[in-house]
DNA sequence: CGTACTCTAAATAGTTAGAGTACGGTGCACTATT
């Protein structure tokens, strides 16, 4: 079979990215793969080539509505009318045509709260389904624990879908959260594709002050010189709100955005990024997936991030049309001890851990009385099917020494007196093969090379023809 | 850890200082109400 041919006819590329090809083959062979693939090296195609060549439907289970909606446009701006996206976005009766006609869809999204619902289960079963796709599946590891544990089920369906072929991708994983993907995915032997990940372009500072309005002082600074287009992460909300406000006062074109926020505003703030309304977006954790700016230059962030694999995949937005991009991390003293109770608080107590388990109906009114907190109840009530008690306040115990070996990691790098790009692929389990000459702060940087001008905005604004603003106005 | 808010005692009626405490981030689906 003539892949290149296939894939010249169905979406009109001569070529295959690095990887690809590998992954596809492996895939029509009939093998389950992880595939980790830095983001913009064309992840989808790995499966949407296998939907025109295999028999029945492709399933793909994604993090988020927005991720979903916008999959579902790609596809049919490139032609594919048999697309759709099983999510609370479709009200019921579209839903019920929806579930009645699945055979007729090429392409599934789905969530995987939705995917482990039992009246789902049964409609799907009914179909033929080819291939099972986990898109950004280091969320099975980075949320499955924490708030939704529904990313540990998804493997439960695959018994009714008649064991599909299972293709897992991501950016970013380290050694540990593949195996977790394995784990949870119940993949006994899968054909893993891992691309380098260091990112040439990217060049690492890391800043440090005595205190946190010094931060705020050398941004505003920062940002008057530098133009963007780029994104400040910031540890909080309020925290993204103010440094936006203080920008905008300098009459800079930017904005906040979290997850507190109305999701039409959320859509708006993320369609001006990407039409190129705005130089600078200031947010929490939130902001990126599925973000695809290529010209982003700078990525700045405020206060340190909870993990090595959050800070690579929020430093992987910068720069991905291959020129260089700079990645600042700011440092005061007392931002890792806020960031440790952050993460350690959020995880169920003993005391949670006792109630539920002692509770005689599931525990369902403890979360009205105040006694378990809502994420509490939802992780807790994934294990107590699974474990015992004992087993549970284990389990959870593990989960705090594995969040405070992640903060001693990212800890590290402020710290550190060597190349911070080295660290960074030690920690994904990667040998460095070679160092650019713009490498990190600790190898010396040289900024002047760095500066962005003003951003080019007929570059993207332009042609601003009828269909992209109209794009632009419709959520999609 | 830092911030914002609540509570309380001391003072004598509106206010304030100081102590104590809760909170901080990531999202799906569902339901009830406009």
């Amino acid at each position: 079979m003539n892949l290149e041919k296939t894939l010249y006819d169905a979406y009109g590329f001569t070529s295959f990215r690095p990887g690809q090809k590998e992954v596809i083959e492996k895939i029509l062979g009939g093998e389950d793969v992880i595939a980790l693939l830095p983001t913009g090296m064309g992840k989808s195609m790995c499966y949407q080539l296998p939907a025109h060549l295999l028999e029945g439907s492709v399933l793909i289970v994604s993090p988020l509505l927005s991720l979903m909606q916008d999959q579902v446009a790609q596809l049919k701006k490139m032609g594919e009318k048999s697309v759709t996206a099983l999510n609370s976005f479709l009200d019921p009766s579209e839903r019920t045509i929806v579930l009645n006609n699945l055979r007729n869809y090429r392409f599934i999204f789905i969530s995987p709260e939705m995917l482990v619902q039992p009246y789902i289960k049964n409609k799907l079963k009914d179909i033929q389904i080819s291939l099972l796709v986990a898109d950004e599946a280091h969320c099975i590891s980075q949320w499955g624990f924490d708030f939704r544990p529904d990313y540990l089920r998804i493997a439960e369906i695959l018994p009714a879908l008649g064991h599909p072929r299972v293709l897992a991708l991501t950016a970013t994983a380290t050694a540990k959260v593949t195996e977790e993907i394995k784990k949870y995915l119940q993949l006994t032997d899968p054909f893993i594709y891992s691309h380098p990940m260091d990112r040439k372009n990217i060049v690492y500072d890391c800043r440090k002050f005595s205190a946190g309005n010094e931060k705020l002082e050398w941004l505003k600074e920062f940002v008057k010189t530098n133009g963007g287009p780029g994104i400040i992460y910031a540890g909080t909300r309020n925290k993204s709100r103010e440094i936006a406000d203080l920008l905008n006062m300098d009459g800079l074109r930017a904005a906040f955005y979290h997850g507190g926020m109305e999701h039409q505003d959320r859509i708006f703030v993320q369609q001006q990024f990407q039409n190129g309304e705005l130089d600078w977006v200031c947010s929490t954790n939130a902001f990126g997936m599925g973000v695809h700016i290529p010209d982003i230059r700078h990525v700045i962030h405020f206060q340190i991030p909870t993990s090595i694999e959050g800070y690579v995949q929020e430093v992987g937005r910068a720069g991905r049309d291959g020129s260089p991009a700079l990645a600042t991390l700011l440092y005061a003293p007392g931002d890792e001890e806020m960031l440790e109770s952050l993460v350690l608080d959020d995880l169920p107590t003993i005391n949670e851990i006792r109630e539920l388990y002692n509770s005689a109906d599931g525990g369902s009114q403890l979360v009205a009385q105040g006694i378990i907190r809502e994420t509490s109840f939802r992780v807790l009530s994934y294990w107590r099917t699974r474990l015992t008690e004992q087993q549970t306040i284990r389990q959870i115990e593990q989960q705090k020494n594995e969040k405070m070996m992640q903060s001693a990691k990212i800890k590290k790098l402020i710290t550190l007196k060597t190349c911070l790009r080295e660290y960074l692929m030690e920690c994904f389990d990667q040998q460095l093969v070679s160092k650019p000459a713009n490498c990190c702060v600790n190898d010396g940087i040289e900024y002047s090379s760095l500066q962005s001008g003003p951003r080019k905005e007929d570059a993207r604004t332009s042609p601003a023809t009828w269909q992209k603003r109209l794009e632009s106005i419709l959520p999609c």
